[in-house]
RNA sequence: GGCCCCAUCGUCUAGCCUGGUCCAGGACGAAUGGUUCUCAGCCAUUAAACACCGGUUCAAAUCCGGUUGGGGCUACCA
């Protein structure tokens, strides 16, 4: 049985290293049919901070990889203690013989615990990288337990993995020199070794690793952004894998039938936002825009263009409708379609200037008269209403389409304008429409 | 510095293991053109890469060595 973990740090937000290290280990066990072990790494209290750790359960939710066991280190600090012992007695490590010099005072109150390393050579095994082989001389002994009575992070984490049974290591490329010393401590302590896969680092744009200056995102920030989990998914899938075919979008389930580890390439990857973008767009496009309704709602609450206790959802499903092929990212929609929802349109001074660029009263009043002289306000008749009075006038259709465009919306993009007009209704169009018409004089 | 990893278009990558089918394929981005009314979308076209040097071989993006470049680790952080 195949069991893998993901453990995180509560020391900081969830970001795009880690959301696709905790991929592939899910893919993997989803693949091998097997466990999927979260694994939240607290052992230093100083830096670790609930407000992280629901951070990062909540997105690890939001992108889809729920875990099948969940284990704190603070809470098995026991374990540590008492195989460290175990070494001590077995001669296998000694006692500091003096507190740490360097650092702060600490209340620390006992002798540190610090394994022995013996000379030798060290070979990894790496699914993803082949044989890797170290040399144990350039290995220092290594501290299991801290003065302070805290497991450092090696030991802990042979010592869980061993515990917890884990089969498969998968990680980021930066653990690749800890896996010798944790080779070390797995042979001491008479463990079985796990696989070790190290995956490739996600480097930031202008080279380097991922830092919060330079790119790296909590991952709940690209969902407030409005990416959607899949395509954020999907774009982290393609990122240091491939299904040997040229496809680029994948769903879940098909990644989990056509991953395989050995297909992981070893090379990093700089993180390129642009491809999640036309990969968003891609999923939001091919969408139901009922379910895109539902994610978007929050969004026009917050910009209070709706009325919580009062909004009509299927005429948002409509408009969604209307723009979803022209989204980014859900929040796209509040900021395009606004004009929907609002009683009076702020006019684009840019978008007056290029089309409002002369007095259209005449053909706003007509075009008014014969939309409310419609039989029946639908896509056709208003299109056909149109068609004709512009042929009347002998005048270009876009020659009118855009002014019109602006009056209604304010804006000089958007979609179609006789599904604006429809989705606007009647009433709210005559009244855009007359604010641009002069009165005539007598 | 020491140890380790990596190296195909600007970016993500296919091909590399099992040399010839690769004057290197796809995607994003860019440029250009087409498309009911704009934008988006869609369609089409174009520019764009095997880091370098040497070796093995009839033949190398593919195998080997070196150089250079990038990255990681080198904590009583994780």
């Amino acid at each position: 049985m195949v069991r893998v973990r993901f453990a995180p740090s509560p020391t900081g937000y969830l970001h795009i290293g880690g959301a696709r290290t905790a991929l592939f280990n899910w893919l993997y066990a989803k693949a091998k049919h097997g466990a999927f072990v979260l694994r939240i790494e607290d052992t230093d209290a100083q830096r670790s901070k609930k407000e992280y750790l629901d951070e990062i359960l909540y997105s690890l939710k939001w992108l889809g990889f729920g875990w099948d066991e969940i284990y704190y280190q603070s809470e098995r600090f026991d374990r540590y203690t008492a195989l460290a012992k175990k070494l001590l007695a077995e001669g296998k490590a000694y006692l500091a013989s003096n507190i740490p010099d360097t650092e702060m005072a600490q209340p620390a109150t006992q002798q540190a615990i610090i394994f022995k390393v013996t000379p030798q050579k060290i070979k990894i095994y790496d699914l993803i990288r082949g044989e890797i082989e170290f040399d144990a001389d350039t290995i220092k002994d290594q501290v299991l337990i801290k003065s302070d009575g805290t497991p450092t992070y090696n030991f802990a984490c042979v010592v869980d993995d061993a515990e917890m049974k884990i089969t498969h290591v998968i990680r980021g490329d930066d653990h690749i020199s800890n896996t010798p010393k944790q080779i070390l401590l797995y042979q001491a302590l008479g463990f079985t070794l796990p696989e070790f896969a190290h995956l490739p680092l996600i480097l930031s744009k202008g080279g380097g690793r991922l830092s919060k200056r330079k790119g790296a995102t909590a991952i709940s920030d690209y969902h407030k952004m409005g990416y959607l989990a899949e395509a954020l998914v999907n774009y982290l899938l393609l990122l240091g894998w491939s299904p040997g075919s040229n496809r680029e979008l994948i769903d879940i389930g098909e990644a989990i039938a056509l991953f395989d580890i050995k297909n992981i390439n070893k090379t990093a990857a700089v993180l390129d936002l642009d491809k999640l973008d036309w990969m968003n767009n891609q999923y939001l496009k091919n969408a139901d825009a009922s379910k895109l309704a539902d994610a978007i709602i929050p969004s026009l609450l917050e910009k209070q263009l709706i009325d919580k206790d009062n909004f009509d959802r299927n005429y948002i499903v409509s408009l969604v409708k209307l723009f979803q092929a022209r989204l980014t990212t859900l929040n796209d929609f509040a900021d395009w379609a606004d004009f929907f929802f609002l009683d009076d349109v702020s006019i684009d001074q840019a978008a007056e200037k290029k089309f409002l660029t002369r007095d259209f009263s005449r053909e706003f009043s007509l075009f008014a008269e014969r939309l409310n002289a419609l039989d029946t306000f639908d896509i056709t008749g208003i299109e056909a209403a149109f068609r004709a009075l512009v042929k009347e006038l002998n005048i270009e259709a876009k020659t009118l389409i855009h002014p019109v465009r602006v009056a209604l919306t304010g804006k000089t993009i958007g979609p179609g304008l006789f599904e604006v007009i429809y989705y606007l209704g009647k009433e709210r169009t005559a009244k855009r429409l007359s604010k641009f018409i002069k009165k005539e004089k007598g």
